[in-house]
Order: structure tokens, then sequence, then C-alpha cells
DNA sequence: GGTTAGCACTCGGTAGAATCGAGTGCTAGC
DNA sequence: GCTAGCACTCGATTCTACCGAGTGCTAACC
């Protein structure tokens, strides 16, 4: 996947009054249809009272500037991405639906149920109340504190490490000891685990033992095996709502292929949101996040926070010609009533 | 998403000799070509000497006992469902070209980690192998027998409970108490919770106290959580690898679109395989499995023992003219890998 | 100077006609 | 029973003409 330098600053500077109303029109239009927009569709639906050859002159100094860019001689005007930017940036906070608001207090005052399936089904909600693949994104539990570490026997080679954080998250890890290790080894090894570990984050590294005896060795062993979690997948957790979304939203079988297969990535979807949400953006449109093949999308993201704390984020991705308005209100309403949702249940569904 | 009644008897009867050889070219030279195949590439490709002329007139039986459809009049041959099933019926043991075969023997010597990472990786194999998608379905733990429960405290009303069962698998549910739970409560409705479960299995039901102390409410309220798990999904688990490949492998948007929605719902993907593999089939071809949604579909399954025992199954999600060999072949390679593979984790990973 | 009406020009999209050709079904003869 | 021959069908391709939405430019207008 290659990865290209991220544009940190947007460079949008003001455009004059009728500039901007017209920019506005055109990525309005275009939007809703999906089609190159004329000079004489935007004088008449503009209330800007002027002729279309005015519309045209400025639309030149538009397409010079690199708001708007021209299929081909002839056709009509298509935003750019810094014209969706600069649509984007001066829009007036949009509106959901009352129905549609409705929906969300539904939702969420019915649902029930463990974190995982919450956050499952609140993408599926985003995504049917945007009609845009939707994903929501779950923070690592590295900083959250040990709050029990078990180990429990399969056989005498095979034990299971099962350990339970503040924050209500329980991973677990497969041991395969060298030895076959008694029941009581067992038992002890976990007492011992549980010494060294209660409190602990993930983050912080822990003295363990050096002595080289049956227990000894397996608390060594389920200590690694814990801290090797960190480097692959932070532990964040991702889910996807309405990938089906993907094919009728973007044309072109190669690029809903693409986006596919992305999406597909957990890793790359993770970072991607956390790049978007670290350079304290909502929306990242076509090439401002820096991924090629995502440069026929748009991303919106808000945080989601327990007690104030990060603790992951929404998504929706959608093409750059996204409806942004109901979009982001969709998004805004439903990372705000998710954090509220989770605050709630304090810190844990 | 409707549910037509499945036909169970595959009525295909031999045809003579000389259909069977037309039926088979037709069969192999539409899923390699995707066009309707006439009457002369046929006469010329197998290996039978007679006229295309001939082969017409074959040709004509075979769409009248429902084994080939005609696009249009004046257009080659396609083959129905019926026809595809002959094929399939009749396959000779497909091959992996012996890349492939090593790709698998290196996978599976080289995978570690969780079962559920090397199921969802094994689920991307098959479909790097194969170029369709895949699924791959963990069955559940409903009969494994429980190993340790355990109950940990968030807060005064909010607990944890973890479950590890024999099979390596490790379930946790969330449980608000109705009144502040001391620590001691949650530790003796812990111990009281391991005596009572410890050797059952989730299919059992047991007898709660029926006292109404704290502790007996924990406990109460944590065994009907238990059992109350089943009714949904089964506790089965599923891992979908290249669903970018259902972009590339379909045509037609709305096709895309309805496939890939389909794949979005778990459930409906475990009761297909599960209802395919119940039937005996390793094959579902269009209207076979019964849903209308999936009518260009076939499904190849295969199923995944532990000790003998039914643990779940691989399967293959493509177009009816998908290859049949050598998914078949790539089907059974895994699933007997994978097979052996859990067994020699005795169970897990 | 900014605005506008007027106008020639561009060029994608569509509709229709002509044509091609792969493939069929039928029939008569081997 | 097989096949050569033949008329016929019908989707796909190509070509042409043409329409019209939209542009850029210029000259006049306020």
């Amino acid at each position: 996947m290659a990865r290209r330098p991220v544009t940190t600053s947007q460079n949008t500077k003001d455009l004059d009054a009728r500039k901007a109303t017209i920019l506005e029109a055109v990525v309005a239009e275009h939007i809703d249809t999906a089609q190159p927009v004329g000079s004489s569709s935007v004088a008449h639906s503009a209330d800007l009272d002027v002729s279309p050859a005015t519309v045209r002159s400025e639309m030149v100094a538009l397409e010079h500037e690199g708001y708007l860019a021209q299929p081909h001689t002839s056709a009509g005007r298509v935003p750019t991405d810094k014209g969706y930017r600069y649509f984007v940036d001066h829009l007036k906070s949009g509106v959901m639906s009352s129905a549609q608001q409705h929906q969300v207090q539904d939702f969420f005052a019915n649902v029930r149920g463990e974190v995982e399936d919450v956050l499952q089904q609140t993408s599926s909600l985003l995504s049917r109340l945007t009609n845009y693949t939707s994903v929501v994104v779950r923070a690592s539990h590295g900083h959250a504190s040990i709050l029990s570490v078990q180990l429990v026997s399969l056989d005498a080679r095979h034990q299971v490490l099962v350990v339970v954080f503040s924050d209500g998250a329980v991973i677990k890890h497969s041991i395969m000891s060298t030895y076959d290790a008694s029941f009581e080894d067992v038992t002890e090894a976990s007492r011992q685990l549980n010494a060294l570990l209660l409190t602990t984050t993930l983050e912080s590294r822990v003295q363990v033992p050096s002595r080289s005896d049956n227990v000894a060795t397996l608390v060594r062993e389920a200590v690694s095996v814990l801290h090797a979690e960190q480097p692959t997948l932070d532990g964040e957790q991702v889910f996807i709502g309405g990938s089906s979304r993907v094919a009728e939203v973007f044309d072109g079988v190669e690029t809903v292929r693409t986006v596919l297969s992305i999406l597909e990535q957990e890793l790359l979807v993770v970072t991607l949101i956390q790049d978007i949400l670290g350079r304290g953006l909502s929306v990242a449109i076509g090439s401002e996040h820096g991924y090629e093949a995502l440069s026929s999308c748009a991303v919106i993201v808000a945080p989601v926070t327990i007690d104030g704390e990060p603790a992951g984020a929404v998504g929706l991705l959608g093409p750059t010609r996204m409806k942004y308005p109901e979009a982001l209100a969709a998004a805004a309403m439903v990372s705000q009533q998710l954090t509220r949702h989770l605050d709630g249940e304090d810190g844990l569904g």
C-alpha cells in the first residue's frame, strides 16, 4: 500500500463572497447529481443575481485556484479535493431528520449486551443511517489496568492465559509448555502472575522470576506472551458495518475491489482512522489521507471517549462526493451518543 | 431473505457417454471463457469424432433434459445449475499445482498464535489460493466442557464473567448487579459458580441456589446469562477471507451488493454452511442451497474435525461457473490440513 | 470596471443504419 | 444415424449524423 506524504496545511484561504457561493453551489449540485455542473444551473440555483457569463468567468478563476476542474472542454465543472475541502470547512453544522435522531436514540436506549456487540451494531446503525460503509474502532486496552490474571490448564502441555482489564476487556492467550505442568504448578503460576501483574498495564514491564523451576518458567512464558501482544495490532478492535454499501456507492469494479480489500486489512483501517484523528481532522478527502488506493474516497471520523479518555472512534467511508452535512451530523451524533452510552455503563456494556 | 424449499434428490441419472462428453466440454469451456459455447468448438475440443451438426442435435436433447440453456436463439449454450451439478458429480478428483500444495504446507508448518487468528489466516489463505471468497466457520463450544468460571469485579455494580472451555475457547459476559456487590460477595459467587459449572457444558442445565442473598443473586444472574448464550448465534465464529474477491468474480453491481450483504450476516452464513454440510453435500450450486439471493453463486464446503468430532468447516463462495476442480481440491486440502493442525495442537492453537 | 448578451466552437452522448458473424434449426442426402 | 448445406436469427460492432449542454471570447452596456 503506497503511502504518500501528508499535506498538513489545508491552504484554504477565504474566497470572496461570490466565489464562495458559486463554489458551494457547484459542490452541492455535484454531490447531488454526480454530474459536472454548468454555469447556468449555478446562476439559477444560487440566489446571486448574475448571469451565467459572470458565473463562468468566476469559474475559470476558481479553476485556476484549484477548487474546480473540468473533465473536458465544453463540460461543466467538478469540484477538486480542495473544492470539497473548502465546502466542508465552511459548512454550517448540518442537521439530521428528527426521524433519524429518534432512530439513534431508540437504538442506544435499547441496546444491551457485550461492548463488542454494541459496537458492531453501532457500526451497522451508522451505515444504515448514512448509506455509507461504517467503521467503529475500539481503542487498545494498552493502558487499562489489569484486574485479574488466570492460567487454566487444558492438559499437561497446554494452558490458557486469561486476562481481565479494568475497561472490561478480556483477552486470552494460549501457552504451550515444554514440560508437563502439574495442576499445582499451574495454580501456583496463576497465583504468582496475579501478584505480579495486578494493577499494572500491558504497557508496563514487570520483573519476572529468574529461577528455573517449572512454575517460574510458566510465569515467564505467560508474561512474555502478554508483552508480545503489543507490536502487532495494538489490541484495537475494528467493527465494519455495511461493507456492501461499497458496491453501490462507488462506480467501477476496480474501485470497489480496492476499497474492499483495504477494508479487509484491519491494521490499515486503524492506522488510517488514528492518523486522521491525530491530525485533528474530522474529514479526510481524497488525497488528504495519503493512501493512493483511497484517492476517490472521503473518510469522516469522530472520536469516542470514556470518562474523557480516548476510547476509540466511529468513521464513515464514502466517495469524495459524499453527502457531507448528513454524514457529518450522523457521525457526530452517533459518536456522542456512543460516548454517553459507554460512560453510563462505566466503561463497559 | 426468502427461503425456498430445498431440492433434496439431485435427479442426475447418467447420460450416455457422448452426451456426457459434450456436456462436460460445454461446462468446462464456459467456466473458462464465461461465454456461451457453440457446437463447433465442442466438436473440435472434445475428442469425439463427430461434426458440429451432430453435437447440435445432442445439445437440443441436453437442453430439453435441463442440462443446458440458450441465452437467446443463435447463441451458444450455457450450463444450467443441473448441468453444473452433473459436471461436479462426475468430476475426477482434481489436483492442485505442487506450488500451491507447498504453499498450504508451509502455511500450516509456520502458523502460530491463537486459534482465532489461525482460522482467520486460513480463510485468507484459501481465498488467495482460489481467488474466491472464503469462509471458515468454527463450531460452537456448546458441548465443550467448562474448565473454569471466574467472576471479576469492575466496580460494585459491574462484574465480568469469564468462562474457559476444554476446547480452549474463552467467553466473557458482562453482568450488572442491582445492588452493590462487595469484593467478598464476588469471590464467593465465583467459587460457587466453579463448583456448580465445572465439567458441565453450556447445553446442560444446572440447579441454581434459590436463596435470596447477594451471592446467590449474583450466581443466578451469571448462570442465566450463560444459558441465554444459546438461542442467538450458537456461539459459532465466522472468519471471512477475501471479500474483495466478490467484486472481481461477479459481474453486475447488484449481484456484488447482494452477495456482500449476505456475507455481512454471519448467522446466515453459518446456517447456509451447516445446511449444506448437513445434507452431506460438498457443493451447492445456484438454486440448490435455497437462497434466492445467492442463485448465481456456488458454495463449496469441507468439514473440519477435532479428534473426529465436527469442529467447523471451510467454505468457498464463487459464481456458479467457478473452477470446481481447483476450488474443490483447495478446499479439501485446506480442511484436511487444518484438521490435522488442530488435532496436533490437541484442539487448540 | 464589472457585467452581460451574443455567438462561434467543442465534444461527449445518443440514435439509427448498416454490417458482421457466430451460432442455430432444418432438411436432404450419404 | 450422421453430416453437409443453407437460410435464418440476433447480439455486437462500427459508422454516421446530429443534438445540445456548456464553454470562451468579444463587443456593447451601465
